[in-house]
DNA sequence: TGCCAGGCCCTCTTTAGGGCCTT
């Protein structure tokens, strides 16, 4: 349950990766858009009266080569793999993008609220993870959303189910697919995914804003996905509240 | 390290099983 009843800032957030829970994946790409709660509450429109993405957002992408190697259904699926990540000279997860997260993140109003697809069962779990890898965690105060129960459950309370009335599946993709009858943009690129994030957001927002009470969970109930080997032992101090 | 998930939802359910959702 949400320990505040307002969020300033929502933080739409992707995470690529090396695999799924059962291969003790490690981030290989992570996207944020922050938005701030008035963009969502007033969103924008084109002449057609179409929903815009907001013009005022900070955007944050960054690629980082894993130690451990993606399996081939997400180097398929991400594009992704340690061969090009090295040859970019990419390093991994490590202070840097720490250091980086926290400056994104302090230029954010507070109370912040992170949002992601299945972001419960995945998303948040593994930063958790990438983060006390390093002994460091978000910022105190920290929420979290998860449109797909959230979704769900207003599609329940309202008795249209989309996937029971229309045989549609709540991935993200289906979700965009059937909002804005339009095919998915950039799939499976960290940053497309975040698009049709926050465009699905949109286009729920008045009820997904209304029942943040009851669908956001404090950041410090996220429990990691796994416990992560330490690494990295000059990290340690490192904190993102330093 | 691990070599592999797991919580949630729906229904031909509840004494269960199958599919979704994330890479």
């Amino acid at each position: 349950m949400a320990e505040s009843s307002r969020c300033e800032t929502f933080v739409f957030l992707d995470l690529e990766a090396t695999g799924l829970p059962n291969a003790y994946p490690e981030i290989a790409e992570i996207s944020l858009f922050a938005i701030h709660r008035f963009s969502l509450e007033h969103p924008e429109r084109d002449e057609s009266g179409a929903l815009q993405l907001p013009r005022v957002l900070d955007k944050l992408t960054l690629c980082m080569c894993p130690e451990r190697h993606f399996t081939p259904k997400a180097s398929e699926i991400t594009g992704l793999n340690n061969q090009n990540l090295t040859n970019n000279h990419k390093p991994g997860f490590d202070s840097t993008v720490i250091k980086t997260l926290q400056q994104f993140l302090k230029r954010q109003e507070s109370p912040i609220c992170l949002v992601a697809h299945n972001g419960f069962d995945y998303d948040f779990p593994l930063l958790r993870t990438e983060l006390q890898r390093l002994g460091t965690d978000m910022p105190e105060g920290t929420l979290c959303l998860d449109t797909l129960p959230a979704l769900r459950g207003l599609d329940k309370a309202h008795h249209h189910s989309t996937r029971a009335s229309h045989g549609k599946s709540y991935s993200l993709g289906n979700l965009y697919r059937q909002y804005f009858n339009d095919e998915p943009k950039a799939a499976d690129l960290a940053e497309g995914d975040v698009y049709m994030l926050v465009m699905v957001f949109l286009h729920r927002a008045p009820e997904l804003l209304q029942c943040f009470d009851d669908e956001a969970q404090s950041w410090d109930d996220i429990q990691p996905m796994y416990t992560p080997t330490t690494r990295r032992p000059s990290t340690l101090l490192w904190t993102l509240l330093s």
